[in-house]
RNA sequence: GCCAGCGUAGCUCAGUUGGCAGAGCUGCUGAUUUGUAAUCAGCCGGUCGUGGGUUCGAGUCCCUCCGCUGGCUCCA
């Protein structure tokens, strides 16, 4: 196609199969100017081997061999696009933020899930009242359509280069984070020069749509000790419809904020005077609560679980035993000690652990002590910090200190040693809907998502190394059954596995790449779409964690399965093998929930607080026509409730038809209205919460029916349509069993 | 824990340059006796998150602490 030049030619390879050829010095957007000029216009970057890459870089730049390169356009079709349409877009905003603020220098800006940020250092707050500024600079930015054009420097010639736009933070990273890089690269749009891995947009006139989205704070490089960074968030779009789309589903998931439908549907209650994260189930959702519990007990018990049950503290010992209390001291309360001193011993034993006690202190201490009548006669005469830790240690070993407990597993170990083990006995099945504490920090709280009391749907399985790869695809199996019987059917796997250049793991090679071995072959067995993150699993063993994605498409992380080859060691944990030797078990962790907190939360913004008739509070309330069938109501009601459903009388007064106004509001999944028609022939009127008026039918036909939807636990998806409109519409009327 | 923003009745929110704390819903009382998304009237409800300061005067301005929200860091 192209004149032949003195050079050969490199062979590209479309998609489609067919070979062009391009002297070294053509593009990607060559290649699509030779095929049309709509085609060019539109290209927005280049898949070149695998890699996405500029459009108008030259083909020289990266043929690797004799083979044909492989080319594939990218236009605003194509998914991968965005993300580089999204990081120009980063650019754009910060060229628009140096060119309002002074002393601007530039960290880090990628893309999000959702859109972007960019990291600043500037003497200046940046506030949400700048936002329509900077979004008007954009704009011109934009509209200049100015060309991002890439260049290579030398390492030093780039520090240099960092130095003189007086961009420290450039300048540090080329030292520290591309130390090993002997050449990096440039984009340069107009004044605006940026340190930058790329791939960018042909021109900054691609981008159609943008908005700041907000400010908050960071660090450099993710270290908290570390400088402190100004982050602002934006995102960008080919389209202006897809802003609107993006904008209105972040809408649509603050209006179905956990936090907002518990108190106004009254499911729970987090109260400051009660405590920072400690969360109130009132009665509607501790219904929701006990319908998971029940649903999940039931499905244990029929697949070999045996129930346990265990105090909510624990001796400090266990948890040193475990290793949970040294590791995780921070995010622990503070021991309950059996004696007055016990605090005082702690602090003490701490600070000399710390190092930050000086021998004034120590005296001071050992006085303090005295006060309490504690003498500690050895600890004088113990040279070493050691020592006199130990001595303080000893103290407290007979003096209790009892640990709210953070973790299930260390009384589960025990009940597991409560008894001699046979290999016959395994796998022994374990499980509790535990209680647990964690003092997490209180920026993290965020209401039923993040707590410091939760319980977990927990379980320990002991087996033995033969039995893991069964073990571990039954609770696989067992948790995508419970998220189905809730609806959720868009999930992955995280199957996160050791780094292998680490030696951080505890359990033997040998063990650590069977399980491995055994776990990715469950998975590929399962069919569950997964993915493998070296480096991710715990010291302790390997796990796969569940993402869940919910009807508004964002990822919630909730169920995990765990390996454990570390708490039968710490507990020394035996069982009598067919050989009559003492073996040591594996232990399985896994909570298909997580917690029944986290996951009821996640359920209320999924549901939008409509809960399906298997799950809901208030199944069925009862409307009388007016005061005078109350009586029959109450009736009804009984009967209802004696086929086992959860039924209310709404006695009030006033006209039926606030009532059934206050009860599609308040998401009643059924309304009865009963009035002198159905007082007499013993009937009810049923409407649906979705489908409004089904008609009058006998009290036992409703009650059937009724039964028959909860003990199939369908889920009859709802959606809120628009903003606003508190309408739910059933996606598929038609809808059966788990699907929709 | 760090940064920023916010805190007015049970809930959602108004409250002007610093000048008498308000509305709707909820709740209670009464009237109404109702056929598939709002019957009417009256009443109750607040030390304006806490403590201090500036001022003749503070919901409003300043400081402290507490809490909430978003983000960072963390998450056995």
């Amino acid at each position: 196609m192209t004149a032949a030049s003195s050079t050969p030619n490199l062979q590209i390879q479309l998609p489609d199969g067919n070979i062009v050829e391009q002297p070294p010095s053509g593009t990607s957007m060559d290649v699509a100017k030779d095929i049309s000029e709509g085609l060019a216009r539109s290209v927005i970057a280049a898949e070149i081997d695998g890699s996405i890459v500029d459009a108008d870089r030259p083909f020289g730049e990266m043929s690797t061999g004799d083979k044909p390169i492989a080319l594939r356009l990218l236009t605003s079709r194509d998914p991968e696009a965005l993300g580089v349409l999204r990081h120009s877009a980063a650019h754009v905003m910060a060229r628009a933020v140096m060119r309002l603020f002074e002393g601007v220098s530039l960290a880090f800006g990628p893309t999000t899930e959702g859109g972007f940020y960019y990291d600043f250092d500037l003497p200046e707050k940046i506030s949400e009242e700048d936002f329509p500024k900077i979004e008007a600079e954009m704009r011109r930015i934009i509209k200049d359509k100015e060309p991002f054009e890439r260049f290579a420097l030398e390492r030093e010639e780039a520090r240099q280069l960092c130095e003189d736009l007086n961009q420290d933070l450039k300048v540090e990273h080329i030292e520290t984070g591309l130390a090993d890089q002997t050449h990096v690269s440039f984009y340069r749009q107009g004044e605006f020069v940026d340190l930058c891995r790329g791939p960018h947009i042909p021109n900054a006139g691609k981008i159609k749509a943008i908005k700041v989205m907000s400010i908050a704070g960071s660090h450099w490089k993710g270290d908290a000790s570390g400088r402190y960074l100004q982050r602002l968030y934006g995102t960008a779009f080919f389209d202006k419809k897809e802003l609107a789309a993006y904008l209105e589903q972040i809408e649509e998931a603050k209006r179905r904020d956990h936090r907002v439908l518990g108190r106004q549907h009254g499911l729970f209650s987090i109260n400051p005077e009660v405590g920072q994260g400690l969360c109130l189930w009132l009665p509607k959702g501790a219904k929701v609560r006990v319908a998971l519990e029940d649903f999940l007990r039931k499905e244990l018990l029929s697949r070999g679980y045996d129930p346990v049950y265990s105090p909510h503290i624990g001796r400090v010992e266990m948890y040193e035993t475990s290793g949970h209390f040294p590791y995780y001291r921070d995010s622990q309360f503070s021991p309950l000690f059996g004696s007055e001193v016990g605090g005082l011993l702690d602090a003490w034993s701490r600070r000399l652990e710390e190092g930050t006690l000086d021998s004034e202190g120590e005296e001071k201490m050992i006085e303090a002590a005295k006060v309490f009548g504690v003498a500690l006669p050895k600890y004088r005469s113990s040279a070493t910090v050691e020592d006199r830790q130990r001595v303080l240690h000893d103290w407290q070993k007979v003096n209790e200190r009892y640990l709210l407990k953070p973790m299930n597993c260390p009384h589960h170990c025990h009940i597991f040693k409560a008894q001699p083990r046979s290999y016959r006995q395994l796998p022994l099945r374990l499980f509790e809907f535990g209680t647990v504490y964690r003092h997490e920090q209180t920026g993290e709280l965020n209401g039923m998502l993040r707590v410091r009391g939760l319980t977990q749907d927990d379980a320990h399985i002991f087996c033995t190394a033969g039995q893991v790869e069964d073990e571990f695809r039954a609770p696989i199996e067992l948790t995508t059954f419970v998220w189905q019987s809730v609806g959720l059917d868009d999930y992955r796997v995280q199957l996160s596995l050791r780094d292998p250049k680490s030696d951080k793991y505890v359990g033997t090679e040998e063990n650590w790449s069977q399980a491995e071995t055994a776990l990715r072959s469950v998975l590929e067995q399962s069919g569950l779409d997964y993915n493998e993150e070296e480096g991710e699993a715990a010291f302790y063993g390997p796990k796969a964690d569940f993402m869940v994605r919910d009807c508004i498409g964002r990822s919630w992380q909730l169920g995990t399965v765990q390996l454990d080859y570390n708490l039968p060691e710490r507990f020394k944990l035996e069982y009598n093998g067919s050989d009559n030797v003492a073996h040591r078990p594996v232990m399985i962790h896994r909570a298909p929930f997580g917690s029944l907190e986290r996951f009821t939360g996640m359920l209320v913004e999924h549901f939008a607080g409509a809960f399906p008739l298997w799950l809901s509070p208030e199944q069925v309330r009862v409307l009388p026509l007016s005061d005078k069938y109350i009586e029959y109501a109450v009736q009804v009601a009984q009967q209802l409730e004696a086929e086992g459903l959860k039924v209310t009388v709404d006695s009030s007064g006033g006209k039926v038809q606030a009532k059934i106004r206050n009860a599609q509001l308040e998401l009643v999944n059924y309304m009865a209205v009963v009035g002198p028609k159905e007082a007499e022939s013993g009937q009810l009127a049923l409407r649906d919460r979705i489908d409004g008026d089904l008609g009058s039918m006998p009290v036992a036909e409703a009650a059937a029916r009724l039964k028959k939807e909860v003990s199939e636990r369908q889920v009859r998806q709802v959606v809120r349509t628009k903003a606003g409109n508190a309408a739910v519409a059933a996606v598929d009327s038609d809808a059966v069993g788990n699907e929709y």
